[in-house]
DNA sequence: AAAATTTATTGAAACGTTTCACTATATTTA
DNA sequence: TAAATATAGTGAAACGTTTCAATAAATTTT
């Protein structure tokens, strides 16, 4: 492994002149500067980014720590992040969360390995958040309302989104709507779950209890849950769904059971995922910018490292109109 | 920032004994090793990550490195290979290779802050890929075929597939077989062209120049070709896209001018993405072990890290027969 | 021509760990 | 009881950089 040192024994310079030349200083002469670029050149000298981190006390790196790096959903979020962190010259590494404390999102905090974070992962509490945020580790969360002065939140507005899609399935006359849930501890499902409530109530609906179907987030257990439901009972004309995976599920157990949507029963989701214009029916479903979730989020990070003031934000939503409703 | 020797003063020890305690050396009694945790845990101490790959000169962290971190293309592929990190309790980090030589990928390469890489990443250069690899950072690529005592492949059997998807239209009686290709330097797309030119071959057909459209593996582009195409002249009555989401685009295209597929028109892609089994048709395509080929991958750098020999290999692929064709 | 300033280079400390080689004490063996 | 061994703890070097403070040489100012 060629060092410095070996650069610098190379070029005949002491080891602080080659990193001074090589980090291109003023102070060193043009002749200087040369002979110690033709050495690392000869050597293929590559400088150690961990030697380097540990002096300088950075790592001009920010982490993206996701529950599953692999989820559909994440995409527009990952470039909206990647845009902002090129933009501020600085690297991103996106880690995934699953695995509890010995996550590599987990060790990547505690271990001071990122400049930032941005977190998108339920699985990490909100203590253990609380712990590794300060002033050279700055976090924003895309999943909980959390809030200090190095830990702020961006997020859109469930509540709402859900309360205009439920609002839009009344207006068109059904009366019977189901709700599929997510995971019950789930930020976002308990917000839209809130605003299906206060929607349905707003309208002088009261909720049968036995409309509530619990699902996890996944399309499997969507259509595993609405199959059952189906085999006894059609007592719903419309579902809505906590997101866009079960209601795909949903829509796929709907047909099998040889109900047309959406006049037997129509099937609102949320997220719009890019899947969803293209099922068929195509799914009515709650729009929110997750491209902009991850610009904004990784905005305030570069804010606060920087020592300026940022305020959390709550982005709106928007109902997108499809055949399934 | 609490250090380590904060932690030893603070029990009254040496930091040798601190971190001797802190990483249970036996040598470290029952009692002094309490004083130490204790300490630690009050102080509320974390170990620099960045001081510690130093110092053992290694990171215990295996990078990925892809163009574009959003593409769903890659779900499966993350899987597996973070199925294999994690087997061997290392981290994974996720990196984009967009942004040439100042891409994040190529400065964790170069900086050694990866002990071994996956890469899946057109723009990093074969020169560059040559010039990092070594004992202490085994290199697996996913799109070409290199290989070095510290750099394997693997890769699926472009050729075969392709060819079984030509044959197939053949065998259905299509007899006017386009080509969407991607762009033209792309690996995949140069072997795929190949299996689609030897089926033509071995049947006696003679491909018309025509009948090559140039794409660059996008939906959108896919989408604006075939339209444009079709404007004028419908001389196909299949078509062999380099890839799903070119073929996705295709068949918006062919639908929008009112042609039926297959029987107009047939189209068959590449890939077996998720959307490809949703659309509608649903689209006939040539499968391949995503997931097996981020498991494949990272076991052989494991392997490489231990000193055990490894084998680049390649990997089959299986046609799936849907309603495209 | 001496003093002051600028320019180019250097030695050494520091970043926060790990780990080798050593010492002091306690325990066992002959 | 002396010698040998085991046990528990320590000091210091090392990992590969960056950067401060110091110095030497060259240039400018008085």
């Amino acid at each position: 492994m060629v060092t410095l040192k070996d650069v610098a024994k190379k070029a005949g310079v002491a080891v602080s002149t080659a990193s001074y030349a090589l980090n291109n200083n003023p102070k060193i002469s043009e002749t200087t500067r040369n002979m110690v670029l033709t050495a690392a050149n000869e050597l293929d000298y590559r400088p150690n980014g961990t030697a380097r981190n540990l002096k300088k006390q950075k790592t001009e790196t920010i982490g993206l720590f996701l529950n599953d790096l692999a989820g559909p959903y994440y995409s527009e979020i990952i470039r909206g992040v990647q845009k902002v962190v090129s933009d501020n010259e600085y690297d991103l590494v996106v880690c995934s969360a699953s695995g509890g404390t010995d996550s590599t999102a987990y060790k990547f905090l505690q271990e001071r390995r990122v400049d930032g974070a941005v977190i998108l992962a339920p699985k990490i509490t909100d203590k253990e958040i609380y712990q590794v945020a300060r002033t050279q580790l700055p976090v924003v969360v895309l999943d909980r309302k959390l809030e200090s002065d190095y830990i702020k939140y961006v997020l859109i507005d469930n509540v709402n989104g859900s309360y205009q899609a439920v609002t839009h399935l009344i207006n068109r006359g059904y009366k019977n709507i189901g709700f599929l849930s997510g995971p019950e501890e789930s930020y976002d499902n308990k917000e839209r779950y809130e605003g299906f409530s206060r929607a349905l109530n707003d309208n002088n609906f009261l909720f049968d209890e036995n409309l509530l179907f619990k699902g996890d987030f996944t399309e499997e257990e969507g259509y595993k849950v609405i199959s059952k439901f189906l085999k006894n009972d059609i007592s719903i004309d419309a579902l809505f769904a906590a997101n866009d995976e079960m209601a795909i599920g949903a829509i796929q157990a709907i047909k099998e059971n040889n109900y047309q949507i959406p006049n037997d029963i129509a099937v609102v989701g949320f997220d719009d995922i890019r899947l969803s214009s293209y099922i068929n029916p195509p799914l009515t479903t709650v729009r929110h910018p997750k491209y902009e979730m991850g610009t904004f989020a990784t905005h305030m990070i570069f804010q606060i490292l920087q020592g300026a003031a940022t305020e959390s934000i709550v982005l709106p939503t928007q109902l997108i109109n499809r055949e399934s409703s």
